[in-house]
DNA sequence: TTGGACTATGCAAGCGATTCCATTACAATT
DNA sequence: AATTGTAATGGAATCGCTTGCATAGTCCAA
């Protein structure tokens, strides 16, 4: 059904379907309701893939996350869906795993489809795909990687500052031999994460520490907790580069008989939702997810925050919280 | 940037290019290349708006939810996805959070899309939108939902089932103070096991019963737990409608000091992963999702199941899990 | 009655692709 | 050399919509 068959059985042209449709003024109100009388009869949905040719524009934003069941990109997702429905874009989503050859094809898709503002909040980033989509002048947001400039924005989070507080705390309590569980992504987010936590650990004379890493998912946690043991090495704090691994940290611990926090503390990173539901709640770092996805909607859809300058560089910082997932080193 | 573009510099007709673009054989070799090094000199991409309007199809199926971030639909997701994209479609996935009103909103986004193929993976699905969907021609799934007819085909879980041998399971560990954790929707799925949980239990003559109801999510699960405490009902097993809920019910008895399951027992249901990782890990009912992707993905896509009408009734039985969050009535 | 000044509507040119049909090029066959 | 068949390309209509511009209708003041 189209716009020629409405106007036809409403007695109309189409352009007056278009605009009755589209609530413009110009048209009467009893013509207006002649037309949307019709369409319904016809049940008549209005093509959004030719509106969106003839319009120049989608009114659709693009989001690429690394993987959208890890619930810290999904709460971005929630958060963006929400702001974007409210300012009549809808968002489509996409999936990379983390992996490289996705991501391009993610990145293709949206290109594709004309989004009008794509967030790509991957850590698998890859320079030569930022020069791609700065070439198609769609306002873009990146995460974590390089600066501002044109229409393309940037989210940084100083995660660094949240593994610190991370170390310092286990320090305190006397811990002394670290391990960090980190997942197979090539760049920045684990790899600022996992730098941070070197650097931390190595201040301390005492301290020993081992690094394994594996996929991001609860199997991938216990995996890695596995290894650690495996190893032979006795940690007495694991640090863990998201809280969605930590769960499955501490499920290896539990089929170890291991108490948390009294045999071997743990900690999280983002302040997931489940964070607080695991068993212990786990110690963790937040990260203001609804902040992001605020800020990254904002960067996007440039009307929506007059005044503030398209291509932006946004720092988000993150706050430590303790719960019941560390304790005194044994 | 555009076909016209790319075949001027190319020094060919549009309708060579798309040819080459799209791999059809009859381009000769070197015009092909010839083709591709302008488009690549331009940096072109395919406007798919375009291409879905002059094509007469989107190449891209929908997928509406009531919770992606319940994994049980994440990871239907998921496999649809995969599928999708290995027979060259691309997934366009909408939530609904449960309500109606988006529902419609939806529905009418991915008809407008002109999606080749829409599965509604929802609990609150009402009559009126299956008409909706059907006089548009677009094959579609529905879940638990009416019968099967012309292009739309309907999945079918035995709840039931399911239900049935969790409160026998129960009631043989001498179980007889039972609490259901049921979620606020109003149709079929947590209808059909509230029901079947009712029905089951009311052939025991000494079981006593409550249920209650919150959203899907861990905290609804937490405050349903609170809500069962509060009202003086000691249940000694607690029947979640589903793993993620229940993992909130679990928590919730971890701040009573209440021990699972030597003080009282709790199930799920789906068999998300999260029921592996839960502590205690979940008794649960496993629904096997990759099953319901696969064959949603082949009643959409018909080409991809030949030999198997269009619109079909499918049915999948469920299967009882027992792991460590149930044990024998204190 | 007529002439603005609006308000409502229609016409038609795109938007960027696909695809049917016609045409050309070229090689093979007579 | 003429003919034929096939492979490769181009022309142009079409998909369903938006939108600038032209036109028709309406109302009121002069």
């Amino acid at each position: 059904m189209n716009l020629k068959e409405v106007a036809k059985r409403a007695g109309v042209s189409i352009a007056t379907v278009s605009r009755a449709i589209n609530n413009i003024p110009l048209v009467k109100g009893a013509t207006r309701r002649r037309v949307f009388k019709a369409a319904a009869e016809l049940n008549y949905f209005p093509n959004l893939n030719a509106r969106s040719l003839a319009g120049g524009r989608s009114r659709a934003l693009g989001m690429i996350a690394s993987n959208l069941e890890n619930p810290f990109f999904f709460d971005i997702f929630r958060v963006l869906e929400n702001r974007a429905r409210a300012h009549g874009y809808e968002l489509l989503a996409a999936n990379t795993d983390y992996q490289a050859e996705q991501l391009e094809r993610c990145v293709d898709l949206m290109i594709g489809r004309r989004v009008d503002g794509l967030a790509v909040i991957v850590s698998e980033m890859d320079p030569h795909l930022i020069r791609k989509i700065d070439e198609t002048d769609i306002p873009a947001v990146f995460y974590d990687v390089g600066s501002a400039k044109h229409r393309m924005s940037n989210i940084r989070v100083r995660y660094k500052n949240g593994i610190e507080r991370v170390v310092e705390y286990l320090h305190s309590l006397q811990h002394s031999r670290f391990a960090f569980v980190g997942h197979h992504s090539v760049l920045c987010p684990t790899g600022e994460r996992q730098t941070a936590f070197l650097e931390a650990v190595s201040r301390y004379s005492n301290a020993e520490w081992r690094i394994v890493a594996n996929e991001d998912s609860l199997d991938g946690g216990r995996s890695a907790a596995r290894e650690i043991f495996a190893s032979g090495f006795r940690p007495t704090a694991i640090i863990c580069v998201n809280d969605f691994m930590a769960v499955g940290v501490l499920r290896e611990l539990r089929e170890q008989k291991l108490r948390v926090p009294e045999d071997v503390s743990v900690t999280g990173f983002d302040n997931i939702k489940l964070a607080e539901y695991s068993s212990p709640p786990l110690t963790t770092v937040h990260i203001p997810r609804d902040r992001i996805g605020l800020l990254t909607f904002e960067a996007l859809v440039p009307e929506s925050a007059i005044g503030k300058p398209p291509g932006r560089e946004i720092v988000v910082d993150p706050e430590f919280i303790v719960r019941e997932s560390t304790g005194p080193a044994p």
